[in-house]
DNA sequence: CAGGATGTCTAGCGCTGCTAGGATCCGGTC
DNA sequence: GACCGGATCCTAGCAGCGCTAGACATCCTG
């Protein structure tokens, strides 16, 4: 009993990441309006329902592809962080990998950030790697400056503004480091504080 | 045969202005995911062909819809821009018009911002309300700075990643006017070069 | 080996965007 | 005034969507 069941529960979890590991690479490799339940549960050669009985519908298929990029893009800012020359550069290297990040992967970007999701944010339930994600931006001020929170609300809302406006052509696609540069230039050095 | 047609013409571009107010209409009530074409065409009290007759297809009407939008919102900043005090004040006063807009009309901002559509921006067929639009932004620096372009895309791009993020709940709802405060008190003011 | 629970699939519901083909109406001509 | 031709519009239907009820098989337990 215990040990068939214990079996049976890895299986179980194992097909569960097998599911969100195609849908994600249905959505990177051919988009995310070509990811239908009845696609998916071909690929992964299980039958409709079975999608059902690991989650609550596609929406939160979707929202579990998301909680992994997340993970991966707090890594990506992390890993760009540290490797920064010096404290004072290290905002310029979080906006640069956020701004790969999202061009990299297009389809787990807008799992993460443009379709409807159920995920939610800066709240109690809000899972560790969103908070992650948000903290490498704080962490790129003074610990003294009491308006790092919203440095980085408002530097994260600009670089996703860049990123969604130029991939629809809203804004012209080029010059991507231009506005990086002007970006980080106008927000890394304040007036009433400086870097870390 | 030449008076005839005419009315015949006339009568079709009015129910095609119907068939555009009758959508945004549905949509700023019930949210874009009310507004199918059976729906639609139940509204104008016409049969679900019709609308295939004046537009190519659902995403064209979202796009007539988003036309209209951003006609009204040139307008608005324009209003906004020579209602400020004084020159130095513009900035803030389009960008506030820009979130009040934003936050007044989301259904009408989706089909501008977030559905998929076909308008093209920043080339040769972008049609003239959402270069208004832009323009809007970059009267609000110096002539002479030759980056006031770069700026307006910039700012532009943080306003909408402002309002997106704080809709979804990606950032939190409130402080939105210390957003701006901030936003505005970085970009408008350079160090090399004043508003106008 | 029988009984029951667990797991899976087949089939189908109501909806979507979109369209082919037939009916209907109406202006122009004899 | 009667008819023809073309424009106009609607009925009906297609393929695909997310999702689910109910039948079936399979495996563990007693």
């Amino acid at each position: 009993m215990s040990a068939i069941s214990e079996r049976r529960e890895r299986e179980r979890a194992q097909r569960h990441r097998l599911i969100v590991a195609t849908a994600r690479e249905l959505a990177e490799t051919e988009g995310w309006e070509a990811v239908t339940t009845r696609r998916l549960a071909d690929r992964v050669e299980y039958s409709q329902p079975v999608l059902y009985s690991h989650f609550n519908g596609k929406d939160a298929i979707v929202a579990a592809v998301a909680l992994d990029g997340f993970t991966e893009l707090a890594g990506h800012l992390s890993r760009a962080r540290q490797a920064a020359p010096d404290p004072g550069q290290s905002l310029r290297a979080v906006c640069d990998a956020y701004l790969d990040f999202a061009t990299e992967r297009p389809a787990l970007y807008d799992a993460m950030f443009v379709l409807p999701t159920e995920l939610r944010f800066a709240s109690a339930e809000t899972p560790p790697p969103l908070r992650d994600c948000f903290d490498e931006f704080v962490n790129c001020f003074n610990p003294g400056d009491e308006r790092r929170e919203l440095s980085a609300e408002v530097i994260w809302s600009a670089l996703h503004g860049i990123t969604v406006l130029s991939r629809s052509g809203r804004i012209p696609a080029g010059g991507q480091e231009e506005r990086l540069d002007f970006l980080v230039a106008r927000f890394g050095t304040a007036e009433d504080g400086p870097l870390t």
